[in-house]
RNA sequence: GUCCCUAUAGCUCAGUGGAUAGAGCGCCGGCCUCCGGAGCCGGAAACAGAGGUUCAAAUCCUCUUAGGGACACCA
């Protein structure tokens, strides 16, 4: 990494170590720069100095660099380094990270209950979840995925009631819901349901009950293939559940947890949270304690360093107390468990929710984005992977932290910041590369560049930055990004630099592997955010 | 009421304490005898407010305002 040298030529120079580098946004300030001159108040020139003489001969990493503004240093890197970078790239494009090699972690994403909905906010979680993993991997680490499904529970009562009334599955669970706020008969059945359902009681029910999880639990699987995430283990809530529970009973004679008005709680507000229930009155757990549960039972299918748990930011304080617990009964699983949130999706009409009806199924919004593409491709399998691209990468472009606001399901654009921009400069210099006379021999050692050209190289070996930076940060958006703002750049090459008309050889050669270094990276960047990118469409 | 998150252009978003705050959509004006116009070039347009820390603040701290979320038997 271009960044790592610089930083290490630093660190000798001054004798400091984490220098901070930053990479320059105007090309008058070189390519990298750093306030270190500032930080230890020294002359900016005396550092340069010694950089400088300590710089290889041959093939030095530095054209120039200078002194400049308020005691910044900027870095100019050679062309000849440059190439020389261009051309490894060439050949190899991974990117693997000390930080993160050999590392496994285990990351927790969708969580879907069967009986309800597939819904768009599973998608999101879905989508940040699996970039996660992609983005671990790109980096060395082993990844699992983990699906944990609340296949009990009183959602699945009420889905259940309705099922018995031979409502269909799409309707069971809001049909079931309404009757449980509306009418106290059905509520106290409800009730019941939920006992005999934990307890599998009444093979009558047990019958419609598994009849309809299979169901469920095929519905998604086919979601599954379509956004391509293929889950290593899957665990159920009504399996952890039981074993939550004796963990919370145990725990409970350690004085981790206490009796309160007839449920077992964990006194949070010793730790400066709140107090949660986590067995009910009633006996049954709470999602407290099935996730309890499940941190020995990951441990036991996969020996994690690191496991990650991806949801919505709405349980933020629920993962804080659990954590807390966590850290009480299982010390070292405490220690390695970490809550992903992002924000949630929001319908300009407000917070999805079943209750109002108005959730936006994951097929629907897919299946209209296709039919927006394929307005524009004819293809069918075109029109869904860049449906897919369009749905996907404007879940990633945004940092976590935030919300975000789908103000209508069809206003998502295909045009500007979005995927299918990503894949149709990635299909257009494919394209060059399909041209008579288009071939890379050798990229030249030395060749005069263009300054959007010697920008462009830059952009490009900076990839591997990229993914350091957000996976370090479990940032996607860092990615996307930068994806963006290298396609930009290299869409104005594209305007600007013929590559078959290229006369003189060498400009032709590196025009040629720019083009070649440019697929390339949009391809694997895009993969990583689980976009496909075709050859043409 | 308590705790957490957020506030950047008309809208949707970028912006690891550093130099002239970047994009996309929308709006206005250009570019197809030339490798793919889902594109390119140009224009107008923004850091919620007030203090503070710092050589340097959109970024850190405090307060105010506005929005969202969570606050024990749902997840």
């Amino acid at each position: 990494m271009i960044r790592q040298e610089i930083i290490k030529s630093i660190e000798k120079a001054t004798g400091k170590k984490n220098i901070r580098l930053e990479r320059s946004e105007n090309p008058e300030h070189g390519d990298y720069s750093t306030s270190i001159a500032l930080k230890l108040k020294k002359n900016p020139q005396e550092i340069i100095k010694k950089l400088l003489s300590a710089q290889a001969e041959k093939s030095p990493l530095f054209e120039r660099v200078e002194a400049a503004g308020p005691g910044f240093i900027n870095f100019y890197l050679s062309e000849k380094y440059i190439l020389k970078e261009l051309a490894k790239a060439q050949k190899d494009l991974s990117l693997t990270n000390p930080a993160w090699k050999g590392k496994k972690v285990a990351v927790e994403f969708t969580d879907p209950n069967p009986f309800k909905v597939f819904h768009i906010g599973h998608l999101y979680t879905n989508t940040v979840g699996e970039t996660i993993c992609r983005l671990l991997e790109a980096s060395g680490a082993k990844v699992k995925r983990i699906n944990y499904q609340g296949d009990v529970g009183l959602h699945v009562a009420k889905a259940v009631w309705a099922l018995k009334l031979s409502y269909p599955l799409e309707r069971a669970y809001a049909t079931g819901n309404s009757a449980f706020e509306t009418d106290p008969v059905a509520k106290k059945e409800i009730e019941g349901l939920n006992k005999k359902i934990y307890e599998r009681s009444d093979p009558a029910v047990n019958k419609i009950y598994d009849r309809g999880r299979a169901q469920s639990l095929a519905a998604f699987e086919k979601i599954y293939k379509r956004l391509g995430t293929k889950f290593d283990f899957y665990y159920f809530e009504s399996e952890i559940g039981k074993i939550g529970k004796k963990i919370v009973e145990e725990g409970r004679k350690k004085g981790v947890f206490e009796k309160s008005e007839g449920a077992i709680v964990f006194p949070g507000e010793k730790y400066g949270l709140h107090k949660r229930v986590f067995i009910t009155s009633e006996g049954l757990p709470t999602y407290e304690t099935k996730e309890l549960g499940l941190a020995p039972i990951k441990y036991k299918g996969f020996k994690y360093d690191l496991s990650i748990i991806v949801t919505g930011s709405e349980i933020i304080d629920y993962f804080k107390v659990l954590i807390a617990a966590l850290k009480k009964i299982y010390p070292k699983l405490g220690q390695r468990t970490m809550h992903l949130a992002h924000g949630m999706l929001l319908l300009k009409s407000g917070k999805m929710s079943s209750r109002k009806g108005n959730i936006v199924r994951t097929e629907d919004l897919l299946n209209q984005v296709k039919q927006m593409a394929l307005q524009r491709s004819k293809n069918e399998e075109i029109a869904e992977k860049v449906a897919l691209a369009a749905v996907k990468y404007s879940l990633l472009r945004v940092g976590l932290g935030k919300d975000i606001i789908f103000d209508a399901v069809g206003s998502l654009s295909l045009e500007g910041d979005t995927g299918p921009y990503l894949q149709y400069t990635h299909a257009r210099f494919k394209s060059i590369l399909r041209q008579p006379g288009v071939e890379l021999k050798k990229l030249p050692a030395s060749v005069k560049m263009s300054q959007l050209e010697r920008r462009l190289a830059v952009a490009l070996l900076r990839f591997a930055e990229a993914i350091q930076d957000a996976a370090s940060s479990f940032s996607p958006n860092v990615l996307a990004n930068y994806l963006h703002n290298t396609a930009m750049l290299a869409n104005e090459f594209y305007h600007s630099h013929p590559v078959t008309q290229e006369k003189d050889n060498a400009k032709k050669q590196l025009r040629v592997g720019l083009v070649k270094a440019i697929a390339a990276t949009l391809q694997k960047g895009l993969s990583i955010l689980g976009i496909f990118a075709p050859e043409k469409m």
